[in-house]
DNA sequence: GAACACTACTACGCATCGCGCAGTACTGTC
DNA sequence: GACAGTACTGCGCGATGCGTAGTAGTGTTC
């Protein structure tokens, strides 16, 4: 089934999850997402998503020029975004078990 | 903060798990989503989500003129609803299951 | 008895956001 | 030198939840 309408919403969080620990080019974090379980995760997806919370002052980025390739735009998440992490963590789980508890019933 | 993209994708199975047992009319739907927990769901959406799993044969639907107000359609779930429900609850699992896998790594 | 509130549904258009696809560009390999 | 892999950008589409307005019936309150 596709799963693509479950990301709306939940892809910045994703993201910004990838990023807490350490700083990750576009490319990088594709695959970090991948490696975790979000298979069908469109890199469009993911490089529009780091461009918005970009935008939005989440993320500091920088430039590496890379020999073995094309540069690679680094991002690091700053304490506006760890603040965001820590948000959409807390709605995210809120929503999560009001689903769940939506569902449950289904057994009673 | 805003829920509304959270709930894309999972209105669908949503109302199906509140139909699953009971049929409901619209109105009905939105009041036990509400109580449910969704507290922030629109109306608009629900009736929205009625007709197009109605649309797409998941419902089928009969009005009952009401006595106290105006007519109300029920909706009822049928096999391919219920099949569609538990499809949509082992997607909707083994999401939540991923995404929550990418937020534990958090604490590690 | 007129204004108002509640119930119940429909329709229109908007905003968000993930995705597909095309394009650019650099490196390494066969 | 054609191709694959890496890395990023931009364009436009499609799905879907939401706001708002509109219709319509019943009951309440002054």
């Amino acid at each position: 089934m596709d799963t693509s309408q479950l990301l709306k919403g939940v892809l910045d969080l994703a993201v910004l999850a990838v990023l807490r620990k350490d700083d990750g080019y576009g490319y990088d974090v594709v695959r970090r997402l991948r490696a975790g379980g979000l298979n069908d995760v469109g890199d469009a997806s993911v490089y529009g998503t780091l461009r918005r919370l970009y935008n939005a002052g989440m993320l500091t980025s920088y430039v590496v020029p890379s020999e073995e390739g094309p540069h690679r735009k680094y991002y690091s998440i700053n304490e506006t975004g760890r603040a965001r992490l820590a948000e959409s963590r807390e709605t995210w789980r809120s929503f999560a078990s009001t689903l769940n508890g939506l569902l449950e019933e289904v057994a009673a």
